[in-house]
DNA sequence: ATATTTTTTTTCGAGTCTTGAAATAAATAA
DNA sequence: TTATTTATTTCAAGACTCGAAAAAAAATAT
């Protein structure tokens, strides 16, 4: 915001507008390529040039243009120059994936990492020793691909540049350098290393899952999910807002209720008061089974009644979606989000949580009908928050193909003209 | 996002740079510049002449730089070039106010403008008069100064680049195109209209305040207010971040409570029903009084009971700073807020409010101390508003200087130079 | 009084970038 | 074969920033 530019900006950015096209639009001609994004045909070629250098870009055979005329040169992205990679940090497992640019799954492993509270170096050197095994199949499968970036991806507010990991209450951590940790333990490893907040990136992904499906998106979306807890991310352009914390959207203890439940959190009537999976289970009936076999099995059997039609689970979840109502008007009246993504269970038990849900905001008269918030559902399940580191990086290099080296040697001043 | 950049862009950008760093450290000069920008002596030259061929920019004298070698040249902003326009429509009255580019107030007037119930025009018409009114007297004080941007301050959601009006229900309007009408009715006035939501701009003016008064902001500020009705913005990096609708911020209708007070929007427990004036107007008891001689006048009785000491309306506001501290939450959760400013009566009358309002947010365990959102108040009483349209167009200005026309002849492509 | 030092500011050439016009390439139609 | 059409590249021009060197303007040293 505040630094100088200069014409290397102007490049970086005339580059990510013709990779973004090519992205975006598939296999096409220069000329397509310069009426699309409004440069002209001379700086295309030179565009085109510099991304067929750095290996990001190749030309697909000829097709004719439409009667006579000379055939047009196809250009396509090359998806397997570039891969990225993706961590996810939960209360027991780490997970990691390698993808190549296109969202192929090139690597998949996953570790429980039995971590001591407390100690983020002990887990750190899990998720080094995942990503060793995942960069050395690729390495092995696609020796000439670039290793793009590393994102982690943490349950718990990361805060600005720095990438510090504020309080991630479930690990007893408090502002931790996750970032430097894994990087020191891995020193061979070339590429950046970014933190970044889990529900952020499970709204990331179900952004691009369901704009990949054709949906078209309001500037302002919200994504509201419930799993092990009640969080949200928000997205502003397609870009993860995260606030002056790192927690924006992280609405778990939003206050719906001026006297409900007593909350963890100190205050009364939080929505995880009201749709967190405890006070689900216990609605249902299933307190004891928690007890005795834990929340997952819970929440199992939860998903088995409410199949089964059982009366008081149904309940349950209706009364939840009154909650969920109040939730979403209110994300939708402070952020003014044109759509709100539910995922996790919120996704998953879609029917049940619907009644309730749309009763609360039917009551509701907006100003007018095209202003009320678009309700969808996540389609990604448990995927959404690895796809959504793996996305964070993807935009990262969208935004910036010089991040990509040269693979053909260019000589410094452009190629040399004889005369 | 998504046009081709040029070397203008940077040029646009590097002129931004410089003249942001002389608006905010006062007179000083290039070298002070080239360091404090980042940019290098010989492109401060070059922009700074370009800034004082628009007239924006003048040597002020030299002072000795310590010590021994050539004194420095003082560069110092001419804020009589700009003079910017400011508009605001209430309920019955339309305020118009120019000032030059430093703040300073060149000339103010309102008008009552009874403006029949969903008719723009003649509304549009009454600010057309102010405004040519304004023009005059500016034109006659200041015949050289650069007449920058007109900004119109409305109630209601103004939508996206197009700056429709989508909904002014207290005028009755729908999907109003307000900014054409207003153009039309000033032919010869030839600079931009813009048309902004008021609550918004009141945010960003005090913003501004309390940044001149010292206050460090973060990254993320929301801004809640109370006068006629509840409502507030969203401040993201110091800029209007207005959502899909052009609503971001509109939270009188938060829902704070599951099954409180019905209120007009259809839903129940909206933050307006607590904290708006009727209610605050009938928990104190004055609702006879307000039937009688309307709201305005039960609002300053309410004042004077306030600072009577009489103990209904203060337990009336008691009450209401819980509901505002619920309100506050949700907005710092939703959005990570780290500073949240109050205004219109909820500053005025903070010493009543803030028993309740501190109450409710001292029971959160914030994750940690300094996650906590920051309160304030704002300064500006109803002046923000105005303000803020004033500032909307000088932060336009600030990012774009080659919007204001050479004075100086300069020949295309520099200075001739003669060997 | 003159030379030297120091600091600020400008000048100048070089390197990048985009652009528009002209040239080249590669096909079809006459 | 030649003309026409469409795609792509080449080339010179113009706009910027940058780094180094030169010029300017004062204080200090000789």
């Amino acid at each position: 915001m505040n630094a100088p530019a200069d014409s290397a900006d102007v490049r970086r950015r005339n580059l990510a507008l013709v990779l973004r096209y090519l992205d975006a639009h598939g296999p096409c001609a220069r000329t397509e390529v310069a009426v699309g994004t409004g440069l002209v045909h001379a700086t295309v070629t030179a565009l085109v040039t510099e991304l067929i250098d750095r290996g990001l870009v190749c030309e697909a055979g000829s097709v004719p243009s439409g009667g006579r005329g000379r055939p047009r040169r196809l250009l396509r992205l090359i998806p397997e120059r570039v891969v990225i990679l993706a961590a996810q940090v939960t209360l027991e497992y780490v997970h990691v994936m390698a993808a190549d640019f296109r969202g192929h799954v090139l690597h998949r492993e996953s570790a429980p990492h039995h971590a001591p509270y407390g100690d983020p170096r002990a887990l750190a050197a899990v998720i080094a020793c995942l990503v060793r095994s995942a960069e050395a199949a690729v390495r092995n499968a696609t020796p000439h691909a670039h290793l793009a970036q590393l994102a982690v991806a943490m349950a718990g507010p990361v805060v600005g540049p720095s990438h510090l990991v504020a309080a991630a209450i479930d690990f007893g951590w408090h502002s931790t350098d996750l970032r430097a940790l894994v990087a020191a333990e891995l020193p061979g490893l070339d590429c950046p290393v970014d933190v970044v907040n889990d529900a952020n990136m499970a709204a990331l992904a179900e952004y691009h899952a369901l704009a990949a499906e054709g949906v078209r998106h309001p500037d302002t979306v919200a994504y509201i999910k419930a799993d092990t807890g009640v969080g949200g991310g928000l997205l502003v352009g397609g870009r993860v807002h995260s606030g002056s914390h790192g927690m924006a959207g992280e609405i778990g203890h939003l206050p719906i209720a001026l006297d409900g439940p007593e909350c963890r959190c100190g205050t009364r009537g939080c929505l995880a008061t009201y749709l967190g999976p405890e006070p689900l289970i216990r609605a249902a009936g299933l307190e004891r089974l928690a007890e005795a076999q834990g929340g997952e099995a819970a929440l199992a059997e939860l998903d088995r009644r409410l199949r089964d039609g059982d009366p008081d689970a149904v309940a349950a979840l209706g009364a939840a979606g009154h909650a969920l109502g109040a939730a979403v008007l209110g994300v939708s009246g402070v952020t003014d989000a044109g759509e709100i993504i539910l995922g996790g269970y919120l996704a998953t038990w879609a029917t049940w949580f619907r009644p309730g849900l749309e009763a609360r905001l039917a009551g509701r008269r907006a100003l007018s009908p095209d202003m009320q918030p678009v309700i969808t559902f996540g389609v990604l399940g448990g995927e959404a928050t690895l796809r959504g580191a793996f996305q964070t990086c993807r935009d990262a290099l969208l935004d910036d193909p010089t991040s990509v080296p040269a693979t053909r040697r260019t000589p410094v001043g452009g190629p040399v003209r004889q005369r």
